[in-house]
DNA sequence: CGAGTTTGACCCGCGC
DNA sequence: GCGCGGGTCAAACTCG
């Protein structure tokens, strides 16, 4: 990777500085010998300055970068009288200790008489710059520091508004229970939440289980090891066959005895954990997770390996639908749909159902994690709608607080179905919230219209490591024993919301690395949170089309203002990371 | 020759 | 009961 690094000096009286600093927070391995460097212009007559700009790939491959941040403070130096052309007298390493050392070591009140042909005088210009350097490094951070308290206060004011919200919500509650109303009923009366009750029962267990599991065996996500990792339960590929074997299976129980078959036919008792295993796997599979993106190849590069198993023509869609199953580990239950929109057939719509059984490899971590975050996202909502602690409202108001149009629950459809539509710019005011449909923040679709092979940024193997140890670290405390079930599948839930908007932010390498830090603590602090804390955080970015645009994030929004959802603790740890 | 794709057949659920 | 549509199977085929 070759990138300009050096220190150069032109002969013009007047000498700007160019400071190249890496950006660390996007830098790749292969970045890492980038190191900070000067380049000394003179290409002003009266107003020498030190140029500080971020180098990233952006800026260098791009034939119009935007315009570096500059930073002017005077430079006197005495230029020799001898009009040389530009002349490179040699390269700053600011990783390196002998310079600092060097540069300590100089009076300061030598720079005014500075010779950059006299290695002394170099010495007291490298000094000059180094201060400038750290100068200008100090203010950047205050500035980001100031920024991030703004966030924060905007935070602060969205958790008061919505714990007046959820005591609304709760005494609300409190007032149709009083009145004998089942929750089940109570969604149909509203007619907010038309899910399927197949779904909403299922989707009970589905948590429950998914809590206990995730008790014994903690993962980065669902996507790994969730078949085989419990103790009993037979390997992928069976459990894909018995699925298959219980689907068809199901109707001839009315004609069997009205017991419960397992699959190796065993009698298994109703409500026993096999049996919520059983429909957690059931379940899960029927969730599925469909994604909008614009794509002219026939099917987007998800990190993993796929098989093609089937071909059908879908009415309604001239456009025939591929089916696929994963191929990275024998009998993985995972298959994915592939099928072009017949109103647009730029957009390539993948559904992935089922979670994987294997470890991925990082490329194939986005959209796995996201993928299967959703679909749990969508059975913990309706697990925690179920049990009657929260009624629809609240439920599409925490659960699913935003509205920006990226992402939809299709309640109508066969199968629960989470849609990540990344073919549309999230600004929410172009993009009027749906009637019947529940929408989660997701990222915007890839700037590059042709960046076609990656809809679903790559989330960095360090932050899903992050959120790996955190679900690991609050897996390992022992939970309060108010209502075990409830505040696993909370505490799921919250796990996979934030995975999903981590997941979302990756989008911005920059913004992910700073506030990685953020996210996870958030799902460390969630067993000790109370009910409220269900909701996670929620962030959405946007990206001006403009080349070099600053992103800009929010917690929450969308159509209706609904504020975002961070709590208590949430917000002290935003504190601790920010401070 | 093995892995992946194609494609017609088959199964099942669901609505009429 | 029947037909339709979605989903899957598996033999035939292709390709490297």
């Amino acid at each position: 990777m070759a990138k300009p690094s050096g220190l150069s000096i032109d002969s013009d009286p007047n000498i700007s500085f160019s400071l190249h600093i890496p950006t660390v927070l996007n830098s790749f391995p292969e970045q890492e010998d980038t190191k900070p460097s000067i380049i000394i212009n003179n290409n002003s007559n009266y107003c020498p300055k030190v140029s500080v700009s971020a180098m990233d790939d952006a800026s260098t491959a791009n034939t119009s970068p935007p315009p570096p941040t500059t930073i002017q403070f005077p430079v006197n130096l005495n230029r020799s009288q001898d009009d040389h052309p530009r002349r490179v007298i040699g390269e700053m390493d600011f990783f390196a200790e002998k310079s600092f050392k060097l540069a300590a070591e100089v009076d300061e009140s030598d720079h005014a008489n500075a010779d950059i042909n006299d290695p002394v005088d170099r010495t007291a210009l490298e000094l000059n710059v180094n201060l400038a350097v750290l100068q200008v490094e100090l203010e950047r951070m205050n500035t980001e520091n100031q920024r991030l308290r703004e966030m924060l206060s905007q935070v602060t004011a969205n958790y008061n508004t919505v714990q007046k919200h959820l005591v609304t919500l709760m005494q609300q509650q409190q007032q149709q229970d009083g009145k004998g109303e089942k929750p089940e009923e109570q969604k149909k009366s509203n007619g907010e939440l038309m899910v399927p009750r197949q779904f909403m029962d299922l989707g009970l267990a589905a948590a429950a289980a998914a809590a206990e599991v995730e008790t014994e065996e903690p993962s980065l996500s669902s996507t790994d090891g969730r078949s085989q990792d419990r103790s009993g339960s037979p390997n992928a590929e069976v459990a894909s066959k018995d699925f298959r074997s219980r689907k068809r299976g199901s109707s001839e129980d009315g004609r069997g005895t009205g017991g419960e078959d397992s699959p190796d036919g065993n009698k298994v008792p109703r409500f026993s954990s096999s049996k919520t295993v059983d429909q957690t796997e059931a379940t899960m599979r029927k969730a599925r997770v469909s994604v909008r993106a614009r794509s002219e190849a026939p099917m987007i590069t998800d990190g993993c390996q796929w098989r093609k198993y089937g071909q059908k023509m879908a009415k309604g869609n001239p456009c025939p639908r591929a089916y696929y199953r994963c191929t990275m580990a024998a009998g993985c239950p995972v298959r994915k749909q592939v099928q072009r929109c017949a109103e647009d057939r730029t957009i390539l719509i993948t559904t992935y159902e089922g979670n994987h059984n294997h470890p991925l490899p990082p490329a194939a971590m986005a959209m796995a994690s996201t993928t299967s975050s959703a679909a749990r996202m969508l059975l913990s909502g309706s697990m925690s709608s179920a049990d009657g602690l929260m009624n629809s409202n609240f439920l599409t108001r925490t659960l699913l607080p935003c509205s920006s149009s990226m992402a939809t629950i299709s309640a109508s459809a066969p199968f629960p179905t989470v849609t990540l539509d990344l073919t549309q710019t999230p600004n929410p005011l172009q993009f009027p919230r749906p009637e019947g449909q529940f929408q989660v923040p997701f990222p915007n679709p890839p700037s590059h219209p042709n960046s076609q092979a990656s809809p679903l940024p790559l989330l960095p193997q360090i932050f899903g490591q992050a959120l790996y140890n955190q679900s690991k670290f609050s897996n390992d405390i022992e939970q309060p024993q108010m209502n075990h079930q409830l505040q696993q599948g909370q505490q799921n839930s919250l796990a996979d919301t934030v995975n999903a908007a981590t997941a979302a932010i990756a989008a911005d390498p920059n913004f992910t690395a700073a506030l990685a830090a953020a996210i996870t603590s958030i799902i460390g602090s969630s067993h000790t949170s109370n009910v409220a804390n269900n909701n996670g955080a929620n962030l959405t970015s946007t990206t001006n089309n403009a080349p070099g645009a600053p992103r800009q994030w929010w917690f929450g929004g969308g159509t209706d203002l609904t504020p975002a959802y961070i709590f208590e603790e949430d917000v002290k740890h935003l504190h601790s990371n920010i401070d």
